[in-house]
DNA sequence: ATAAGGCGTTTGTGATCACAAACGGGTGGT
DNA sequence: ACCACCCGTTTGTGATCACAAACGCCTTAT
């Protein structure tokens, strides 16, 4: 029993916090969608006060971003950005997964082939929510051996700036399978390969953020 | 004039957020330090509303923390997550080094070599608030070079994170002159030498918060 | 037809208030 | 001497309100 009380109460800006960042991670909000936060106070039935405290924490993590009249809006990204963004990606997912490869047991293995043969289900379903969530669920699932929270936090940054540009790439690309580099990464893990766990996991994040940058 | 309106006027979280993040990066504040509402709001003359406004901003940034009944304090960093939080600085400042590189002329250098110099004074006065302050302006300067924002940004949320334990460390080792691995930096650059300037960045960076780290 | 100006409405900002929880110091009991 | 309890005070939370700025739409003049 390591966490006896699961929080069963939380405060009110902290629920308006984590239901828009999984909705901005998960790419359920277009690049470019406008927020109010009396829309929000509304939708999470609070008042305006929780609804800007948890605006303003994911405009400092860059989930959101706010023009000079206080205007809250998902960014667009420019390709520099977005080029960016996958480059630290890169560093830093390549350093976790370094970390996580002496920890990464069977079962943690077979985890992520569960997850993996997942992702079959919702590209089938044309799910383009679903797949990113649970390509991510990948990814965190493997780092979370890498037992470094400050590192999986800034990554988790990453991935929420990338949120809604996500969602506008894997819509327009015609995925039919898995994608092939998590077998690869699972075969590294398996060899014990640290080299090729390194080039798979940063093939697989700079694979589909290449494309989107034209 | 590349900022025709400097912001004359700031919104008041925006200066209670700025004020105390400086405060914080630059060591002013000792790690486990307490803070409240009522107090910040009192010393930069707001209302609680903005300043509970930037405290949160600087608790999603990891430079406070935040008791479960809602207290707030400078983190008290563990030997684990100060290595981490070096690794990071590590790897996002190197490859910050690494693409301002090719982009250093010679006025870059002349300002960094001026800086560096000017860590000899502050050295001289057991200053250690202004031994960050320049340290930081020194790496802020060659960073700017990247044009890479959103990694700038992901490093200075690391300085921010290491502000408060940077004080600790600074203030127990006896410094006498300007770092070595600033002049590896300066001369690398200056020879245009990539691996060098790599080497040079990694072992600056990591130099001091290991022996923090015991 | 197009662009500029005006006005009602929406929206963010910051102050204030009521409330509950937590802290801290002091007291009393063992 | 030490520990538990209690109560006054401090502190964070969230709702509400007044205000100013910005937005959007419509009118009007050229």
């Amino acid at each position: 029993m390591q966490n006896p009380k699961p929080l069963e109460t939380a405060s009110a800006h902290d629920r308006v916090y984590r239901g828009l960042r999984t909705r901005i991670m998960h790419g359920q909000i277009a690049p470019g969608h406008a927020l109010t936060l009396r829309g929000l106070g509304k939708e999470f039935e609070v008042s305006m006060t929780p609804a800007r405290e948890a605006v303003q924490r994911l405009v400092a993590e860059g989930a959101l971003q706010m023009s000079t009249s206080g205007r809250v809006s998902t960014p667009e990204l420019s390709n520099e950005r977005i080029e960016e963004l996958a480059a630290l990606r890169a560093l830093i997912e390549v350093e976790l997964a370094s970390r996580a490869l002496p920890r990464a047991h069977m079962a943690l293995i077979e985890r992520l082939q569960s997850i993996n043969s997942g992702i079959a289900d919702v590209v089938s379903n044309r799910d383009a929510v679903g797949y990113i969530r649970t390509n991510l669920e990948f990814h965190r699932t493997l780092y979370l051996r890498a037992q470094a929270p400050a590192m999986l936090a800034m990554c988790e940054t990453v991935w929420l700036q990338l949120g809604p540009t996500m969602r506008a790439l894997y819509g327009r690309l015609r995925r039919t399978e898995a994608p092939q580099y998590h077998r690869l990464i699972i075969a590294a893990l398996k060899a014990g390969d640290e080299p090729g766990l390194r080039l798979a996991v940063r093939s697989d994040v700079t694979q589909g953020l290449r494309m989107l940058a034209n």
